[in-house]
DNA sequence: CTTAAACTGTACATCCGTGTTCGAGTTAGG
DNA sequence: CCTAACTCGAACACGGATGTACAGTTTAAG
C-alpha cells in the first residue's frame, strides 16, 4: 500500500438488463450482485411501508453499511427509481397473465385479486416515489394499468353489466382508493389479508355494477 | 371593549421569551388574537394539501414573520395540535346537524355529503397529525364521526337496506377510502368539487347496498 | 400621549439526513 | 496465495428545518 492507487475505483451501479451500452466492464463480484439484490429488496419492502424511510433505515435493513449503499447507487433518487422501476416490471408481467376476456364483470374480477397482491405489496411506494422523481416518470407507472382496466370497463359498461352514468376516470379512481384502503386497513389489522382479496372485488364490483 | 380590569387573567398562550419575569399577566392584544387566528387558518389550509410543510411555509401563509409564529406556538407539535384540535371540533359539530333518522340509505346519504365537505376542506390534514402526534391522540379524532356512522350502517345493514355480508369494519373502511379518493381525484382535476358529493354518495351507497 | 405588548428581520445553535472521503480490514476468484 | 474488488465504520462538508436570542420598530390600549 505503498503507492497510491491511480483512482479510486468507483463501482457504477451497471446491474442494466439487456446489453452493457459502451465499454466493456469487469464482471461485477458475486457478494457485490448478492448485496445489490438486498439492498433492493430492503428498500421495497421498507419504503413500501415508510415512504420517507432514510437511507439508514434501508442499509440496516438490507444488513449493509451505509457506505457500501452508496457504492451500488449514486443517490436515494438512483435508489428509488430501480425500486419503481422493478415494481413496474413485476405489476405489468402480473396484470399481463390476466385473462380480460369473457364476461366482463368476471375479467374485471380477476384484474381486481392480481392489483389486490401488488397493491399489498408494494403499499406506499408509489408515494416514495412521487416525493422523488418526476411526476412524469410516476405517470408511466400507472399508465399500463390504467388503460388496461380502462378497456376492461369501457367493455363492461358498453354491454350494460357496469353502470355507465359517472366519468370512467371517477370509476378507477375508486378501483384505486378500495385497494389502497384495503391495504391500510389490512395493515392496521382491521381485516386479513387472506379476505382482503375478496372483499376487494365485491365491494369493487358493487360500487361499479348498475 | 371595555371593562376589562388589567388585574384578572389567565396564562393561556405565552410570549416564549426566556427567562420571564416574576409574574404578571395581562389581557392578550386584539391584533395578538387576529394573528393567531391567521396561522391557524393558514396552517389548516397548508396543512391540508401538503402535510410535511414547514414552519416557513405556514407562517408565510399567514402573512407573519417565523418568529411571531413562536411566540403563539412553543413548537410545530403545538401548532398541529392545536389545527387538529379545531378540525375535530368543526367535524363533530357539522356532524352532528346531520338527520340520521328516517330511510337509513338516504341518512347514510345525508353523512356522505356532509363528511365529503370536511374531507376536502382538512385533506391531508390527518397525515400530518399522524407524524407528530401520538397515535393515540389521532385515535380520538376518527372515534367520534366513526360510533356515529357505524351506528347508521348497523341500522341500515337490520333493516336489510344495506348488505351484511362484509366486516362492518371493512365497510367504514371503504367509505373512509372513497372519500380520500374523491378528495385526491379533485385535486388532480379529474372530476370537479360539484359533482363529487353526488359521486361519493352514489358510489359509496353501491357499494354498501345488498 | 405614553407605555408595554406585539411584530419584524437577522443571526445563531442544534439536529437530522444526504453524500463524500479516508484508511483499513475482508473476501472473491484467478 | 495474491491481488483487486468489495465492505466497513468513522469523520467531514453541506443543506434544510427547528427553536432561541437580540435589537429595533410598529401598534393597541389606557
Amino acid at each position: 500500500m505503498a503507492t497510491t492507487p491511480p483512482a479510486t475505483t468507483r463501482t457504477t451501479a451497471r446491474t442494466g438488463a439487456g446489453a452493457a451500452d459502451g465499454g466493456r466492464d469487469r464482471a461485477k463480484r458475486a457478494d457485490a450482485v448478492r448485496n445489490v439484490e438486498s439492498i433492493v429488496a430492503a428498500a421495497t419492502r421498507v419504503l413500501a411501508v415508510d415512504p420517507d424511510a432514510s437511507i439508514n433505515d434501508i442499509a440496516k435493513a438490507a444488513g449493509v453499511g451505509r457506505v457500501t449503499l452508496y457504492g451500488h447507487f449514486d443517490s436515494r433518487a438512483t435508489l428509488v427509481r430501480e425500486v419503481v422501476d422493478r415494481a413496474i416490471a413485476q405489476t405489468d408481467a402480473a396484470l399481463a397473465e390476466v385473462d380480460l376476456d369473457g364476461d366482463p364483470r368476471d375479467a374485471l374480477g380477476r384484474m381486481l385479486e392480481a392489483s389486490w397482491r401488488l397493491t399489498h405489496r408494494f403499499g406506499a411506494l408509489v408515494v416514495a416515489g412521487s416525493q422523488v422523481l418526476p411526476p412524469e416518470e410516476m405517470r408511466r407507472a400507472h399508465d399500463g394499468p390504467m388503460t388496461r382496466a380502462r378497456g376492461v370497463l369501457e367493455r363492461g359498461r358498453q354491454a350494460g353489466a357496469l353502470r355507465a352514468d359517472m366519468p370512467i376516470d371517477w370509476q378507477l379512481s375508486v378501483i384505486q382508493a378500495i385497494l389502497h384502503g384495503a391495504s391500510a386497513a389490512v395493515h392496521r389489522g382491521e381485516i386479513t389479508s387472506d379476505d382482503a382479496p375478496g372483499l376487494v372485488r365485491d365491494t369493487a364490483l358493487a360500487a361499479l355494477t348498475a
